[in-house]
DNA sequence: TTGATCGGCGTACGGGTGTACGTCATTATT
DNA sequence: AATAATGACGTACACCCGTACGCCGATCAA
């Protein structure tokens, strides 16, 4: 399907925020952008723009405010970065990298818990193919 | 410490094979990228002396072959990867990242118990601090 | 009404990145 | 000896990326 062009660093954190919003203009971006990082409001519309010409974002304008809302689920460009990253960084294997993210992160006692319960469930479906 | 410039995709991909082999010609990590990618001999050239620039890779002459080992743990490397995935991607939070891995990624019968393993051992690990 | 603000849009620009060619010297092959 | 392969090194080049300025028209505040 669409082989869309790829997503620099930036321009995920941009899109992320999107999802989060579900749709949003521009200054609402540039709002929820981390404070500290000081970036330019026309900045973040390049960003936009670009994500809109890449095909992962759609825009229309609603007076005179351009709107943008997703145009591919959050799930499938996540799932095509951790792809790459962990093809790219352990060679395809995706154990290693959970095992990165539980013992060098911070992973609260709760979470732990809640991956149990995940886990356990997996176990659970699988068994019933 | 280190404030090295951040690495690219590619970058990392033959930092990686670098850091397995534990020290290698240009050849040998030529030889190890995936063939289907058929980039060139001077690519991967480029590659390896570019991460020599950055400071990740330190490089000396044998005979009229260089020899690239690496100069920055890879897990730090890693580590630095992650944290940005996941600030970018995430939020910060690891968790939803390890969710869409477990879920989301082909996570063998065996490996789910080797996590659950770990899990259990940090669990013990915490309770004694 | 007139200045300030908002927002779209076009444009820019230096540095990073992917990809590689060409040159020159050193081996290895025939 | 002539030729092919190897490898370092310099150079190139187009596209991407982060970052933004500036202009213009619409709208808001005084």
């Amino acid at each position: 399907m669409g082989e869309r062009p790829g997503l620099s660093k930036g321009e995920l954190e941009v899109a992320r925020i999107v999802w989060d919003l579900k749709s949003a203009t521009v200054r609402q971006v540039h709002e929820r952008f981390p404070a500290e990082r000081g970036v330019d409001f026309a900045t973040v519309q390049t960003y936009l723009r670009r994500l809109e010409t890449k095909g992962y974002l759609k825009g229309r304008m609603e007076g005179r405010t351009r709107i943008y809302s997703p145009r591919v689920q959050p799930r499938t460009v996540i799932r095509e970065t951790i792809n790459d990253l962990v093809d790219r960084l352990f060679g395809g294997e995706a154990l290693p990298l959970v095992r990165h993210l539980i013992e060098d992160r911070g992973i609260s006692a709760e979470d732990l818990t809640t991956l149990k319960e995940l886990i356990d469930r997996l176990e659970g479906e699988r068994r019933n193919d």
